[in-house]
DNA sequence: ACGAAAAACTGCGATATCGTAGTACCATGG
DNA sequence: CCATGGTACTACGATATCGCAGTTTTTCGT
C-alpha cells in the first residue's frame, strides 16, 4: 500500500505552497488522499479496503438499503455501485432481497459473513481512530464540525444546476 | 459524471446514522467523495478531472518536481504516478528533463500547452470555488483550519510504523 | 386506463489504478 | 574502486471505476 512520508517534500521543493493560502477543495483532495492511504493500509490485512469498509459499515447502520440510495450516500454513479454490489455478493458478503416498494429495484443487507468481516476490520480500525481522535485532543469537535459545514455547502451546490443563481 | 442528491437520503431511510456520531475518518470519506463529484462534473468540459486539476495545481505551483516528490504529495504509490506522467506526457501537458542531481530520475514541467489546459480548467474551478467559499462564509478559515490539523495528524500517523508507540 | 416520460438497474467496453517484479543508478563501507 | 544495499522509476497484468445504451417497472397526465 506504501506508506509515504508527508506533505512538505524535502528540504524545500515543492515546500513552498503553503497550505494556508491554498484552496479548500485542493485541501479536501490532499487530506481524502492521506486518509486513504492510511485507512487502506490499515485496513489491508482484513482484506477490505478504505470504501468497502465504508460501505460495510453504512450496511451495518442502516439494516438494508437499495443501489440508489447508495450510490446518492456515496456520490457515485450507480454503475459503481452496481459493480460492487456483484462483487460483494460474490464474497458472500450482501445478499439482495425484492423490494416491496419497487419491481425495479431491490434491498441490499449484509450477511452474517459480511457483518463478521465488517466486525475483523474495524478491529483493525477502532485503534487507528482512536489515535486519530488523539491526536486531534480538543479539537476533534471543531474538525468534525468543519467536516460537517464543508459538506453541507459542497452537497447544496451539487444539487443546485449551474445556471440556478439564487 | 450524475450529479447526486444529498446525503440525508429520502425521507428516513438511512438517515437515522447521524453525522454527529460518525468517525471523522468516515466524514472526511463522505466530504471527499462529494468534493469529487462536484469537482469532476465542473471541471469535466475542460478535459481534465479532479485529481489531474490538483495535480496540474501542484505543477504550476512548483516549476518541476520529480515523480517521488509528487508521489509524496498526493499519497499515491509510484505506479499510478508513473502512468499519469505518462499520460500527460502523451497529451502534450508535460515534459520530463533530465535531473541533474539523479540519474534514475528526471524532472516534470508544464509545457505551454500543459499551463494552458491548466488555465482554461481554472476557469471552470474559479466559480465553483467561489460559491464554496460564499457558503461556507466567515467559517471559512476554521474549516481550511481543521483541514490542516486533521492532515497533520494523518500524516503523522501515517509515517509512524505500526509497532511504534511514543 | 393508457401512453409517454422518468427512474432503477445492468452488460459491456474503455480507461484508470496500483501491486509485483525487474532494471538502472546511486551511496556506503571497506 | 568494487560490492552490497537502497532508491527511482516502469512494464505488465489484474482489478476497479464508470459512461453509454438498453431493459424493466413505475409514475403521471389526460
Amino acid at each position: 500500500m506504501v506508506r509515504q512520508r508527508s506533505t512538505s517534500v524535502k528540504g524545500l521543493t515543492p515546500a513552498d505552497v503553503r497550505d494556508e493560502d491554498v484552496d479548500v477543495t485542493f485541501m479536501v483532495w490532499l487530506t481524502s488522499r492521506a486518509t486513504t492511504d492510511l485507512v487502506d493500509s490499515v485496513l489491508a490485512p482484513a482484506g477490505l479496503d478504505g470504501d468497502e469498509f465504508a460501505i460495510y459499515s453504512v450496511l451495518t447502520a442502516a439494516p438494508s438499503i437499495t443501489p440508489t440510495e447508495l450510490a446518492r450516500w456515496m456520490a457515485a454513479p450507480p454503475t459503481t455501485v452496481s459493480s460492487y454490489v456483484k462483487r460483494f455478493e460474490a464474497r458472500g458478503h450482501v445478499e439482495r432481497e425484492p423490494n416491496p416498494d419497487d419491481g425495479r429495484s431491490y434491498r441490499i443487507k449484509l450477511t452474517p459473513a459480511g457483518r463478521r468481516a465488517h466486525r475483523a476490520a474495524a478491529k483493525l480500525f477502532i485503534p487507528m481512530r482512536t489515535r486519530v481522535e488523539e491526536g486531534l485532543g480538543p479539537r476533534g469537535s471543531e474538525v468534525r464540525e468543519a467536516l460537517l459545514t464543508l459538506r453541507s455547502v459542497l452537497d447544496e451546490i451539487r444539487h443546485t444546476p449551474p445556471g440556478a443563481l439564487e
